[in-house]
DNA sequence: TTGTAAGCGTTATCAC
DNA sequence: GTGATAACGCTTACAA
């Protein structure tokens, strides 16, 4: 009949109510509505739940019974541990959490879990919107989005017809960076790259910064190595830049699709003893806060911003609003980690 | 009678059941015990509830009806946008991610606001359990989590009573930095300082490290300076190293009670074209993941090991055990921005 | 100013 | 293998 009974029943506010003599609409008010009852009574209807152990209204109940959480959901697009240890992500969240909070809500944070199909943490997550950040279009959140009829807002992916999208100018940034290497004189390039998804499902964001890379080097003699990708930590920054340099010794220059990447990188040509820009020039993506301390020119993203819009709009869908799509401008920062290329560096080359 | 009727009323496993002619419990059944049904059954409930647009049970009236919702909240003593600042914050939460993700949790994140007294949003959140990390002891976070009854753990903060606590040796750390800085021969060091909230309401934590570093200098003839506090912020750390320079011209050796704080301080040094270690030694606290490129010598804690083992607590409680309290170690970690002192280090010195 | 009653959408128990 | 029933704890329009 009911659920395995627990030692002792809880305080309700039925309880409260029963203790006072009063009905249990009435202790309900003296929660929500202090202007319902009288100040006497509402006080007397505290004094007794405090009396009884009654610490007020019941989240979960209030909830069904209002029709809605208070809660916003995140989907991040690689496990949850990720998320922390990448300082993009948490910057974003940040900026998600400062816009959330406004209103009162609280911060979700929801696995991706990939091959869960239909059973996404999404689906059994009690939340009023969901933001969708960084995950592949064949997601099964997204199809949960869809079939719960929950306010939905992606983040760095490809737009969906019907929903609203934040994201920046992935292309554009990527083909900044890639323009100013060949400013630089720099003719063959490599690219650390990140996971660019499948192609039924391609993470859109990255797929668009290495076409900015491409349509830089459009017309001209510069060539473009791209690694595989290892993932999206240092380690994998590590691995991409040895295997790369390995196998094309002739790169001058790395166009790195994150900082986190290139910050591994970083350290592999440090301890290789390898200049940096000396010999060879390093790019990243992102900027994120400790890539102005290791000098790393980078594209900048306004990532906070963009947390701060991801907010802003599941908050105006809440509302019953049709917030617009926004797309965020990128910047190059040019700091230490990118110099001329070797051979056009050369001090009283011989003009031929 | 019931709440602002929405323009569509959203499909229930009721109507999936009057569909179909059979029972709710059936519908129910089909989603949760598909072993008490005949498959065929119970592909036509889920045909149906395809077909009427059903996606499942409902989280908030599942959660309702079972007592629980798979979730569990952090509460961060800082506002949430910067738990996302901090790297050690986000360390310590992706351990708890990774600890309460196995068990199919969610990790909500709650908002401190000191000021609200019992209108703490932990107290209006649906949550299974509670981890306060690093508020104070006067939060109202705790007195709601007393009250509500809920499974807690308390992290960084001062042991209580009858609750689980999770910490690390804050003191013997800070004593291993600050002696380190004595043996390398400094006698007049510097404290940058975090809050140490007020007598009534310590953060346990920062005073236990500052404890530390009087400890160190107990007997010795050296002499600490510590500065006020201005926050957590690598800003803070710019500004505290500014004034403490400022006053105390004299002093050899910065001891920053974390890393983002010593980060802000490596920066004004730098810019201030005042060597590292040659002029002045900086030592921090936490061994953050940026701390290993910047050469930062400092006292390292398994922050994210921190997170998992309060995921694990919190795991356990619910599961109604009494899991014990652990205090894990810290270690010192000598890189390169610590160095003797200008006196010792001079070459040739005349013995006298 | 207070009480009544009808749910919110689900699921555990028990009977069939 | 399936269905009726009774909660879970609360809120709110409306009546008194």
């Amino acid at each position: 009949m009911s659920p395995a009974r627990p030692v002792v029943r809880r305080v309700t506010s039925r309880d409260v109510a029963a203790r006072l003599g009063v009905s249990a609409a009435t202790v309900s008010n003296a929660y929500n509505r202090p202007d319902q009852l009288s100040p006497e009574l509402r006080d007397r209807v505290l004094a007794a739940a405090r009396e009884l152990g009654y610490s007020g209204p019941d989240p979960l109940a209030r909830s069904l019974r209002r029709g809605r959480s208070g809660v916003v959901g995140v989907v991040y697009g690689s496990p949850l541990e990720f998320a922390f240890a990448d300082p993009a992500a948490s910057l974003f969240l940040g900026g998600v959490a400062r816009a959330v909070q406004q209103e009162g809500l609280n911060l979700l944070l929801l696995p991706h879990l990939p091959g869960t199909g239909a059973l996404s943490p999404a689906g059994a997550a009690s939340v009023d919107g969901l933001i969708l950040y960084a995950t592949p279009p064949d997601s099964p959140a997204l199809a949960t989005a869809r079939a719960r009829g929950l306010p939905t807002v992606l983040v760095d992916q490809a737009p969906q017809q019907d929903l609203c999208r934040i994201g920046i100018k992935d292309g554009a940034g990527a083909e900044a960076a890639a323009r100013h290497l060949l400013e630089l004189g720099h003719r063959d390039l490599g690219v650390l790259a990140l996971p660019l998804g499948t192609s039924a499902a391609p993470h859109a964001h990255i797929r668009a910064r290495l076409d900015g890379y491409r349509r830089a080097l459009r017309g001209s003699s510069a060539r473009l190595q791209v690694t595989r990708s290892l993932g999206t930590s240092p380690g994998a920054g590590k691995r991409l830049a040895r295997e790369l340099l390995a196998a094309h010794p002739g790169v001058t220059a790395l166009l790195c699709m994150s900082d986190v990447l290139a910050q591994g990188a970083l350290q592999v040509l440090a301890g290789a003893g390898r200049g940096v820009p000396g010999q060879l020039s390093v790019v990243g993506y992102d900027d994120i806060p400790s890539s102005a301390a290791l000098d790393l020119t980078t594209v900048q993203q306004p990532t906070a911003e963009k947390g701060l819009e991801a907010g802003r709009a599941i908050l105006a869908l809440l509302r019953g609003e049709r917030p617009p799509s926004v797309t965020l401008p990128t910047q190059l920062v040019v700091r230490g980690s990118s110099g001329p290329a070797p051979a056009a560096r050369a001090p009283h080359a011989p003009r031929v």
